[in-house]
DNA sequence: TAGTCTAACGAAAACGTTTTCGTGTTGAAA
DNA sequence: TTTCAACACGAAAACGTTTTCGTTAGACTA
């Protein structure tokens, strides 16, 4: 129960005084050659190791970053933390992960807490609630707080900070133009209402693809899904009447969803129709068959996100200035698109 | 660019000392009701809230719980700290999550840093290499310093120290004897190498259902397997020479890959071949067929390291004594295992 | 000899709190 | 009038650093 050693009990034992015992740990030239050496030799016989608490203080500043998610328990968000810790490290930044749960008052807390010391900028993807309530008012105050602010996936547009979102719209694009490309003629899109953005984009996406292939879009083909769990007899009424012979779904579960309910159907995947889902995790790689995802690359936005907020906070550049970076998506072909 | 206020400066404004200013907000009885009315109404105005920082290094502790895990980008793991962080909020405390990247050199770089101050204690599961090195020093070193700690899922038993387990025995013991009571004969077991201490009490678990059940143990019919990827070739040989009927696998991703590799060769699950996994995650649910396996109960292993830490913390127990916390292990039944 | 320079070190402030121990002012009791 | 609580507040130390600004002693210069 002994406690750490510190620059005081040094000195006292080596009869110096505390600046001395600083100094010499840091190689100041103003301490003789032969003092900095025995207080050196003394310090790391005993393991001396300087207290970051009283660093921190001192230098107004913890180096550590903030991370706040919606929620851990989401192959998405824990690559995209991936990404944040291994940049973060070889900085030397600390990063502490904080869980909203999507709770407006979570989230708000959470910010409170980190921002009084603990943290010297934050890394946020926002919760849905705070997307409904629309109340920003705890972001605005790390931002005048003169805390950097990276938000990523889940941006908001009125606030004035850096971003790091994935490209939706050409993400969904490419993933109906391959669609196009194996010679689906009928594509359905399986996709969210329109108020999840995300949902909205990909579905943008989806109607360019068409339209660049001078291919009409038929609204039947479009399902909108707003309650998952409420409407599954829709959903596979959708998939088991239009005859289409590709679907793109905006996210994971929908496209497994989907597969299952053509199998019911007796139809095969791939040989009748093609499948292309959104959110590449586990479940596509393993699933059988395997399915062809858009990949969101949550290890490089996380990457990103991380030297932005960084850059900002040894602030090397000087002017005030916000960007945000579009990361691109790829495609991972499996079995679920092949010809 | 302003900074956050302190007491020093509401001091001024209001022509009081720091300690009037202090005492004000933490109701001491010492200060008149005029100027306690007077400065709390002040502080409250312009948002004042204390510094964590200056708090932590006059309390001596940070109210923070450092975990160190081998990797985040695992279901189990994500579960267990959905369970730690929601104990650790409800007691007011903090979380800092790092990864080992299953790294011996990260795990002793993180602990070391958090260890100066960061954080009160620490909960952590070790890095495959550290088990493999059995260099302990550094779990050693936090313990002397008096920093509780405690270890789950894969814990060290030369360590003393508090611990939260599953009962990887007995629920191996568990699902074999299932396969057992659904009707199979050859029982085949795909596990890791032994130094992996999960992997042994799982194998275990399998000879012990056998015996008391008085099967022979085959041991051919056992697969230890060090490096997945570079052994491949030999796990689809063992998978299909076996002539098994049933098969307990040591984790989610060996189950998935043996019931490819039966498909691949004609069997059919259930039909011709039943599959048991360990740890139960998003693709047993979602794979086809579904697969039953061994849920581990993340959530309530996290949520219970939490909260012996926090008791070790606020050290409600003075005597110096450690536990190990076993949780009990559920067979969670689904299509693989369907009669 | 008197003055200046340098090397090597120490004192003290500062970061933002909490807390212990004064201290000055009341009002009432003796 | 003197004495003594009670009251309301302030000074200062402490937590562990870093850093600025002395201070001393000796060497060197003129």
């Amino acid at each position: 129960m002994k406690r750490k050693l510190t620059l005081k009990q040094i000195a006292k034992e080596l009869d110096v005084s505390i600046s001395t015992v600083s100094k010499a740990l840091r190689d100041s030239a103003e301490i003789s050659e032969d003092t900095r050496k025995k207080i050196k030799a003394f310090a790391k016989l005993y393991n001396y190791k300087p207290n970051n608490i009283a660093l921190s203080l001192k230098n107004r500043k913890s180096k550590t970053i903030g991370v706040i998610i919606p929620e851990i328990v989401h192959h998405f968000f824990t690559t995209v933390i991936s990404g944040i810790e291994q940049v973060a490290n070889e900085q030397g930044y600390h990063v502490i992960i904080c869980m909203s749960n999507n709770s407006f008052d979570k989230e708000v807390i959470n910010m409170e807490l980190l921002a009084n010391g603990s943290t010297d900028g934050f890394i946020l993807s926002v919760a849905k609630e705070t997307q409904q309530k629309q109340d920003y008012h705890h972001l605005n105050e790390v931002i005048n707080q003169g805390m950097p602010l990276v938000m990523f996936d889940r941006v908001i547009d009125e606030i004035l900070c850096d971003k790091v979102v994935i490209d939706d719209l050409n993400g969904a694009k490419k993933a109906v133009q391959k669609l196009i490309d194996i010679g689906c003629k009928r594509i359905g899109l399986l996709t969210t209402v329109d108020y999840v953005s995300v949902g909205k984009l990909r579905t943008a996406g989806y109607r360019k693809a068409l339209q660049e292939n001078n291919i009409e879009v038929g609204e039947d083909l479009i399902l909108k899904v707003d309650d998952f769990d409420h409407s599954e007899a829709e959903i596979k009424e959708f998939l088991q009447e239009k005859q289409m012979d590709g679907l793109f779904a905006v996210n994971e579960h929908f496209a497994i969803y989907a597969i299952k309910a053509f199998q019911e159907n007796g139809l095969k995947i791939p040989e009748d129709v093609k499948v292309i889902g959104f959110t590449d995790g586990e479940l596509s790689k393993r699933f059988i068959p395997s399915l062809t995802t858009v990949n969101q690359h949550g290890a490089e936005m996380g990457a990103q996100a991380a030297r932005i907020l960084i850059r900002k906070l040894e602030n090397l550049d000087e002017e005030e200035s916000y960007q945000t970076v579009i990361v691109e998506t790829g495609l991972v072909e499996r079995t679920s698109t092949k010809i």
